[in-house]
DNA sequence: TTTATAAAAATGTGATCACGTTTTGATTGA
DNA sequence: TCAATCAAAACGTGATCACATTTTTATAAA
């Protein structure tokens, strides 16, 4: 079997998990951290091998990610991340934002004030990223934060689709972070949490939808040719 | 093992179709057209045995569909239809029109004379399936429309989501047509297609938009509470 | 050095089996 | 008639194997 060079998170196994589902969540995480590139090929045996399963449940990751269109099945039934493209990542953002403030000014009417107290305590865990320049923790503390913050609308249908969306940018940002010289930007998180607090959803859309434009904003397409074509 | 009371359609599979692609597309079909009543338990090995396959197909086709939120795993980890509530349904379909008036906003710069003829065709063949009363071959078809005029954005975010949507509704409006006399409304794709070929991006929203009020708007509070909860 | 060819390795797919858990249905007791 | 009990049936999960196809590697020819 040909060893596959990847690099997957350990994350933890209740004994009540399946193993299908243990796989996915290493996988998922591995995705959206950018810690697999795009075009990189993932082979059942190979990744069965790395988390010392049978390719069942592997299997099944795999279906589940490519549903979710993280990952692309080959016309010879080969699964690969898929290339990003300029017209592709400008798709997805503008959908990302469509989507997210949908989702927000649904949640709103949900947020209680324990609610903004979690989200700042995941607030304050970023700060400390930052300073560690931990890209990856802050990536997950990021999701974390919009995660709680849409979730509090009971009905959940937004959700998966915005994750789907983080999970198809997420092998992109991996490339992208070692073009860029700022990673890190001016904190809109603060902006969200007073807006939370006054219960005021026009501040909180605009400091929201600013939230994602700093996040991938400076990607122009000339910022875009370098990263997708370096020479 | 215990038989399922279900029918699948009968669709074609091609000699290099997979056995996993074939049992997803009938189970999908099944469920856009409302074939499989939300609370219908959908078990492997039952599965299996009406498509005269193993449980490993069937297994991979039922992941790709919860994946997509059509199916819903449970806690025990059995599968079943979901439930529809009024505040789910109408996020679906608010959603819906979302992302479809985004979707065609994208699209109508791709639009060929050649691809409204062939939106004709289909519309034609609309016709017929009101007059024959076929309330399947009409969701087909009117899906098909719909996936036609949206795909000629040739990337291809969006559509994913909006069958994700389709697939959630589709089972709701198994139990919604017994309940409702007129399943027929105007025909909004008439609009549509004039909007198209003039290449008028308000109308065709506001064709798009009514189209898709009126397959769901009629199910105001009361209507729902009679379809979920019917004496 | 490059190209063509054949053998070997790798891969996805589907079937089958074993295992532990959950559900079902009949039987017993109140 | 209803509730509790318990064995049987059903179920999801993960491992293993066989098979056909594709990809890679090694070898030979130009």
């Amino acid at each position: 079997m040909k060893r596959l060079k990847l690099e997957l998170p350990d994350l933890d196994k209740p004994d009540n998990m399946t193993t299908q589902e243990h796989a996915y969540r290493r996988l998922h995480h591995a995705l959206i951290t950018g810690s697999i590139a795009p075009g990189v090929p993932v082979t059942i045996r190979g990744l069965a091998e790395i988390m010392h399963t049978s390719p069942t449940p592997v299997r099944e990751a795999l279906r589940r990610l490519s549903s979710k269109n993280a990952l692309t099945v080959l016309e010879n039934r080969r699964v690969v991340v898929p290339q990003m493209t300029s017209s592709r990542f400008h798709e997805l953002v503008s959908l990302r934002s469509m989507l997210e403030l949908f989702a927000v000014e649904r949640a709103l009417p949900h947020i209680s004030d324990a609610l903004i107290e979690e989200l700042k305590l995941i607030d304050d865990a970023m700060d400390i990223a930052v300073i560690e320049r931990d890209s990856k923790g802050l990536t997950i503390l990021n999701q974390k934060f919009h995660t709680k913050m849409l979730s509090a609308n009971p009905e959940q249908i937004t959700m998966p689709m915005i994750e789907s969306i983080w999970l198809q940018l997420g092998p992109f940002m991996h490339s992208a972070i070692a073009h860029v010289e700022t990673f890190y930007t001016i904190d809109r998180h603060k902006q969200i949490l007073i807006a939370l607090h006054n219960r005021d959803l026009a501040s909180l859309k605009q400091a929201l939808a600013a939230d994602i434009h700093d996040a991938v904003g400076r990607f122009d397409d000339q910022a875009m040719q370098k990263i997708l074509h370096p020479k």
